[in-house]
DNA sequence: TATGAATGAGCTTTCATTCAT
DNA sequence: CATGAATGAAAGCTCATTCAT
């Protein structure tokens, strides 16, 4: 007799899962031209075939991924859009992104992923759409820490300089995660805020 | 009649350059795995044929550019090596890396080629001796920043975790330089080294 | 309760004729190539995997087709064989010919599948049997019309030669037809034979 | 030294000829989908690589294929643009068919590869353009058929239906040449108008 | 030294076939 | 008997590398 669709589908989603994992590590790793459709197969422990009727291409599921990551970060948009204070959310945001960053790998996969892809040419159609994300949160930093000086709460100074150094120092963390591994040590939030609060 | 050794020792050396001028932008830009070599041809105004004359395969120049970028960390190795204050070698590398990431694009090139080779196991044959000079940079400035912190220079902490945070920041802004290009403001030095100075 | 016998023998072979069925729209349509297991399956409304209950191969539907083909052309063969002249077996065999052709695709369909086929070498076994069996009806068409011309039935004339053109002109046909579908028009048998008979 | 252009030309084309009559030769044995790149190359004498030095894409040959075709078929045309009445315009173009069908390969080939594609569904860009080329052929050829019943030179009876007929006996005659290589024998002229001609 | 035509290994993708259910 | 998830060989295509000139 044949599976019923209840099997089917547990059996899809558990292989759906694998490669998505799989992707991660290895999009992360060697970036997306470098790994090979058979490397993910490997990884996941299924054949090559087998991807094909998942995902319709190998585009697909690195897309998944930057949609994947599209969502973590409007989590923190979301921090960011229903604070008390500018201060709070900052303070909240970071504490939340070196957590991240240091318990996980996840996090800082995808923005490895990210930024691999986000420098190369070839347009990854989701790409644009992330760059866009991306560009947005910093517009609501920016803006964040503008209100934030009004309140006295940071340092004065370009508050689109305090974005992008705050978001150069997210980055360089996450990166410095996947290269040190187990030899990682997370600063405290007052390390990496230091330059912006009073 | 032919040409002298000189000559064609210069012209060899002029096609050399090209060839890694043109990497070091293509590399950076699209990766390892997305330039080909005859967009490195075509870049350097050669022909595909000529590069195997001055280099033996396609990781050769990724190579030599790796080595370059392990002679540019020397030099900030060398300003650590010679310092009056801990404080005063610090402040000096940062000042120097927040230039060359602001008024040039050469150093995030480097940068980013070796970050993107880092994290891929395989491949690369020389990232090995890279990630020790990596690491024994590292080893120098927490070294270093002990030693300030002996003389009351530095902030109390661990100084390891700080030597983390420090070349975070550096590798994140030169990421940053890259993605906004135009749009991208530097810090000052004291936003960079808030975290650590007194 | 388990299906007796004979329900289980109905079913097989309901599920045989349906996917003969599909195969020779799909075959003639298509080509062997283009044409999928998989859409087979979907034509005949069953499952990818069923179909291997019922063939071995996807060849195997296939080599039924052409041995359905040579049963056709057998029929043909009878006619010639019980002939009271040349003249009638060749008039009788042309207009069910004609007939055939013009009031289903399913005999053009076959010849497509044939002709389609036969140019090609390996690929497929039945292939030699069948051009045997082409290369035997040609040969009774000939001495049929060796007997016709002695009986003054027929022109002069190279039997062979004879013999050629109107097996050209009945394969044309046969592609015209489904190459033109609705805007086919049936030539009439006089128009046919016209090079044959007096 | 490098090669000089006109060197590089000659065997650019050399190249491509070699691939084309390859192609001609598979493409109507095998088909399209049938006959893969390595056949050709190896058909050709070169390696696959090469072929996509010259062409784009498996179609670009076959389409070159195609677009000879439609050229031979436009000499016909020609033939009966420019005649001095209807029946000495059918029959030039008929013995001159007769003749290329007898005398070598190619037009059948083309032939061939026509009506192999022109029944599957896959649309193989050029195909349309082809069937148009075809149609208005059949159209022209219908027209002076009309023409030729008006002055007496054509038995009477609906054009469409003797245009039909003719040029299924054409293609039908390809294919047999085809099908009996060297035990083809063409039939006369008359043979093959005798249904048309008073 | 310099060129670019030619090679072939390796990639993404498809699909006939198998097999657990 | 029936299903469709899974496999893996083979296809089209790209590109690092070689080599005749």
């Amino acid at each position: 007799m044949a599976r019923t669709k209840e099997q089917n589908e547990r059996m899809t989603m558990a292989t759906r899962k694998k490669i998505m994992e799989a992707g991660l590590v290895l999009f992360a790793q060697k970036g997306f031209a470098l790994t090979s459709i058979k490397d993910i197969a490997e990884a996941a422990g299924i054949s090559t075939g087998l991807i094909y009727r998942h995902f319709s291409s190998k585009e697909d599921p690195f897309n998944s991924l930057i949609a994947n990551t599209i969502e973590e970060l409007n989590k923190f948009i979301q921090i960011l859009d229903s604070y008390d204070s500018p201060k709070q959310a900052i303070v909240e945001m970071t504490a939340s992104l070196i957590g991240d960053i240091h318990f996980s790998n996840e996090l800082s996969r995808y923005f490895l992923i990210v930024i691999r892809s986000m420098l190369e040419e070839e347009v990854l159609s989701q790409i644009d759409e992330f760059r866009k994300s991306i560009l947005s949160l910093y517009d609501k930093t920016k803006d964040l820490i503008k209100e934030g000086q009004k309140r006295g709460e940071f340092k004065q100074g370009n508050p689109y300089k305090y974005t992008l150094l705050f978001f150069s120092i997210i980055q360089g963390m996450a990166n410095m995660k996947l290269f040190m591994g187990d030899k990682y040590v997370a600063p405290e939030l007052d390390d990496v805020l230091g330059f912006l609060l009073i």
